[in-house]
DNA sequence: TATGAATGAGATTTCATTCAT
DNA sequence: AATGAATGAAATCTCATTCAT
């Protein structure tokens, strides 16, 4: 099963952009991880920026692939950043971050239905919990000291307490 | 209230960093912020990772004066995905978020003390409502149509429910 | 006989470095006398010094060529110099150095073979008509009324005493 | 014995300039080294040029003191490349260097004299005995393992013999 | 499709020199 | 005499993008 040279580059430019972030990667480096010339980049992509929301698109796709990845996070928590002032990459980052939370979301609204409880507080609840994610992932990047597992356990437990308990959106 | 060159420099930089980006911003565009010859941004930083980094620690200082600020959360932010590939930046920046969360783990634990509650989860309960306001702090940036106030609302909701609630560290 | 590019950068960079010296010549200098623009010069040397250290390489190789040439006396006058602090420059220089002196060591050897006379003395006498033929190209360059045959005359005389006197190495 | 300004300036100039050579030393080094302020290397000497050339002037005076220094033969053949472009350091080295040979020159004269040789040779004597002592210090500054005392053990031998050869001028 | 040479703009940084105090 | 802030030009190097083949 050889690649073809659209998904050899998109993966090439998936696998270094984690690593040295955006701005530290040019387009010559991601060619050369794929092996394939320069110029060949601009053939199959209009512009960096088009490359680059063509990985975080294939995201998704590949997500059970992927998931958990220390890579994926890295790359997306550099985009974030790189979201909040390019006109390009902003839309795509914005579209993914709205799906995540959908997808947290659903969940809650599931739980709450399970328990045949008020599914008002899902929305309130998913924009917490997501956010509390995206945290976590920031501290475990930028902090090797940071105990991971005992922030997920934390968030669990607060979750739950959040769905049965009586205090809601107070 | 004239303000020395040092410090002017400082708030053209927090200025324009915050709006543009750490990599769209050249020290040019500073100097021209800061109404200054573009060689004085390197007679009073080493560079401008530097700059950046006196930026980031000026931050503490004024915190109050700045605090809840668009910019101030917008520059954090992009920095946080500065850090990840930057040897310089990386460690001013990590420096940051362990004051943050180590000033939300205070608080946990003197209101556990008040309930006479057992200190320990005081830590894990830190790393995620501090995760949780990073993660609300994307969204608002990213996602003109994130509910703030609610999630914020959900956040207190879920934080009282996590010091009463018996389930914790499940 | 067209030039190639590569070939093009290297003659106008010997060109112009001869007559402006190292410090003087800037990578766009050459670029403009090479007729190209200034980033390729990069792309085909990895930066300034190692271009100069090709040129350097491609004396030895054209050397009958440039033989003699004012010019190339005057780049090897001033690679020295730089050579004594810049510690990419410093090796290629000295490599350049040595092979010359052995040049001479070989022909010294030989001269003392042909009289079948001890050749113990080749290497002290290259090592001095070496530098003397450095010393008197850098009079030569520097002092317009350095009569440089006048000193060749009496280099030669000199070297033919020491080869036939006993005196040697007393 | 305290230094005057003009002094201390004089001999950091020297000192840091025969390490770090001329174009990788700046007047703020300089100032640095003296212990005064940048301004101040302007208030004493017009430019940085003139500056050298004061320290290379001050060579003469104080000679034996700095005899056979490293430092200083370091510093003239760096300034010997830089002359060969700059056109205010030029003539500075070209007379320092006119003054070293006629200095060689009226040795070899009396020498001669005293054997009641024709004197005639002397000049082109000097003009090579002068050459290899450059040389002598371009091959031991440059490489280290170099063999002075060999080299001027020749240089010595071969003088010699120049002097009481019949074969001068050839 | 694919190559890689070529372009030109722009970024960071250094530095001799000037000037107000 | 002395200070050191300020200037502005220039240097090296990087890089997204284009283009002829």
């Amino acid at each position: 099963m050889t690649l073809d040279t659209h998904e050899k580059i998109l993966q090439a430019a998936f696998s270094i952009l984690s690593r040295q972030g955006y701005e530290n990667t040019s387009t010559k480096d991601i060619a050369e991880e794929a092996g394939v010339a320069q110029g060949l980049i601009h053939y199959y992509f209009k512009s960096k920026q088009q490359l680059v929301l063509a990985v975080l698109a294939a995201f998704e796709e590949t997500k059970t692939m992927l998931r958990t990845s220390r890579d994926t996070n890295s790359l997306l928590i550099q985009l974030i950043g790189v979201s909040l002032t390019d006109p390009v990459i902003g839309p795509g980052v914005l579209d993914f971050i709205r799906d995540q939370r959908a997808h947290v979301e659903d969940i809650a609204r599931q739980v709450l239905a399970e328990r045949e409880l008020d599914p008002t507080p899902a929305r309130g609840i998913a924009g917490v919990v997501w956010a509390a994610i995206l945290g976590i992932m920031i501290q475990s990047l930028v902090d090797p000291e940071f105990n991971t597992d005992e922030a997920v356990d934390a968030l669990a437990a607060m979750s739950l307490s959040a769905v049965f308990s009586p205090a809601q959106g107070a």
